[in-house]
DNA sequence: CTGTTAGCGCATTCAT
DNA sequence: ATGAATGCGCTAACAG
């Protein structure tokens, strides 16, 4: 019942021909004539042979593997990304291994460390945050890393991200150019290259109308659905506090809006976003005017692309940095 | 700058010892002085050497990795099963690789060999739909398969799934309890195992207060976003249709409040769901009185369990079945 | 073009 | 309790 296990070596005697033949038609290695490649083809498959990938990677050390480390996985950003990378990745010729840190940035120094030990022949991270303590030991895994979507600071490797500046001022913009003055910022704290870049866009937008800033609400934090929630339930007790925010991501919208629909308040009909993220589910999200769309499934593949070509020694040797367009969305605002 | 890779016979050199002694360490086998523990250790680390999983795995043929295979990684349902299931596996020594079969059975045929191929100790598979056809392909690899959320027909293997039926008719009971007495139902087909259970439910809750289900207003389909758009669409052009509508799954039910949404027609204000599936946007589904939640962070993590129990040759011969209850939610209907 | 040979790094008999 | 020797299945020189 159990096959026992059927070796190249088996092949190679099927097929009257030395190992390291039937090893070259494996690779396809062009130095083996028509004829005799065609012997191993038939001995191979009629003895069912399958190649063995590990014995393959300890020879070769290279396990065409690739690591995606992640905040977590449950958000509808890093699955999206994860997706369209191991999509991109299954094209190539590699599987897709996960981790995630949980938002720790001791645990992403230990899943960094526990991927390279794996093998893997490269690793996609999105850092939890802005500090690279634990650099110097990721450089002696000596393994290509490709960021996405935020960088660590003072590590030269590819990467992956959008046009956050731009992005967040054309959203704000466009609130001002329909007539809102009063525009909060709702977001995570700048330590993150990501959050930091689009408070930037926020800033320029306002400053460009020549609007003023209340730093009273300008509020950062964890920018979770949580972090939303509660900072819409003071904001929403404070009287004085503007009608119209920019909010930096998804997580932090919902949390947002999630608090406005369980409070019935008259208020809430006053009030307008604009965000970053456009998911599937936006449209329900009521008090978005604008959202900031980012092209996830591109950035996903690129990411892939880049990793896989820095480790098969393809393309330029300086690290690239993708920068990658956003797109601004009007909704309707249906209450 | 680039440490030469430092093997297991480097340590047994420092340690004054073999290098069987060294990997009766990494193994702790019981069966080494403790003194001579010492030493290796210290050797260890003074050399800063890291295990070759690969040569341990091309010697055991094991690889303390397993293989998840969803339809699409995409789906929140998916991703948040890959999460937990991620978190438990990690907590047991072991990785976790994707593959995703893009709702393909053929796709999902050829993912499976593929895993196995790279020598996945095990893998979890949600499978895309009733079909068995290529179930002789996948026994023939000998490895343990651990099925979630919906199963493959005729395959003896460990499941974890959730109480569809049962979950259904309490939604759709307490729907009825309301006052509702036209329900229509809006759901995958049934050749999937999930869909079926689900349908029988809403088909017991009808028959039980005595309603009668009114075929013309049952359909089937594949349960996406666009689905639920379509059928919604289709629904509100006829006059005569229930208001009140049971949906299958998250998806279908997201397109159908998206089509509700762009509509901004007068109707919609009667109409009510009940849903399989809550998630962090649910509270933004406006039609939505109640939603079967699913404990979809402990099926992951029994996932993890019941795979890894089979591959270490833990628990019972048997293959398990688990079945967890649902949870029913009552929203409140902000319009 | 093809065969011979020598490991990759580790776990594991079988001795001692 | 420890060591010597063997081989997991494959690839990569090097010869021929």
């Amino acid at each position: 019942m159990s096959k026992a296990t059927v070796t190249i070596r088996h092949v190679a005697e099927r097929a009257k021909v030395s190992t390291a033949t039937v090893s070259r038609v494996l690779n396809n290695n062009p130095c083996v004539r028509q004829r005799t490649r065609q012997t191993v083809l038939e001995a191979i498959d009629s003895l069912g042979y399958k190649l063995n990938v590990v014995a393959r990677s300890l020879k070769t050390s290279r396990t065409n593997t690739i690591g995606v480390l992640a905040p977590d996985l449950s958000g509808d950003f890093f699955m999206f990304i994860a997706e369209s990378m191991n999509r991109e990745l299954a094209r190539r010729g590699y599987s897709l291994v996960v981790g995630t840190s949980q938002s720790s940035e001791e645990e992403e120094a230990k899943q960094v460390r526990h991927l390279a030990e794996r093998l893997v022949d490269g690793i996609v991270l999105i850092p939890v945050g802005g500090s690279n303590a634990y650099l110097p030991q990721i450089s002696d895994f000596n393994i290509p890393i490709v960021f996405v979507d935020r960088i660590l600071k003072g590590y030269r490797a590819d990467k992956v991200l959008v046009d956050n500046e731009e992005g967040a001022c054309k959203a704000v913009s466009a609130l001002i150019g329909e007539g809102h003055h009063r525009i909060g910022y709702l977001g995570g704290n700048p330590e993150v290259t990501t959050a930091e870049e689009r408070y930037k866009g926020y800033c320029r937008a306002m400053k460009e109308a020549g609007l003023e800033i209340e730093q009273k609400y300008v509020r950062f934090g964890n920018p979770t659905l949580p972090f939303g929630y509660r900072a819409m339930e003071d904001i929403i007790k404070d009287p004085y506090s503007p009608n119209t925010w920019f909010i930096v991501n998804i997580f932090t919208h919902l949390g947002a809006t999630n608090y406005l629909i369980s409070e019935g308040e008259e208020r809430t009909r006053q009030i307008t976003f604009a965000s970053f993220d456009e998911m599937p589910y936006s449209p329900l999200l009521r008090y978005c005017r604008y959202a900031v769309q980012q092209p996830i499934a591109e950035m996903g593949k690129a990411a892939a692309n880049l990793i896989i070509d820095r480790i098969e020694g393809i393309g330029p040797p300086e690290p690239q940095t993708l920068r990658f367009k956003t797109r601004l969305i009007q909704h309707k605002l249906v209450r």
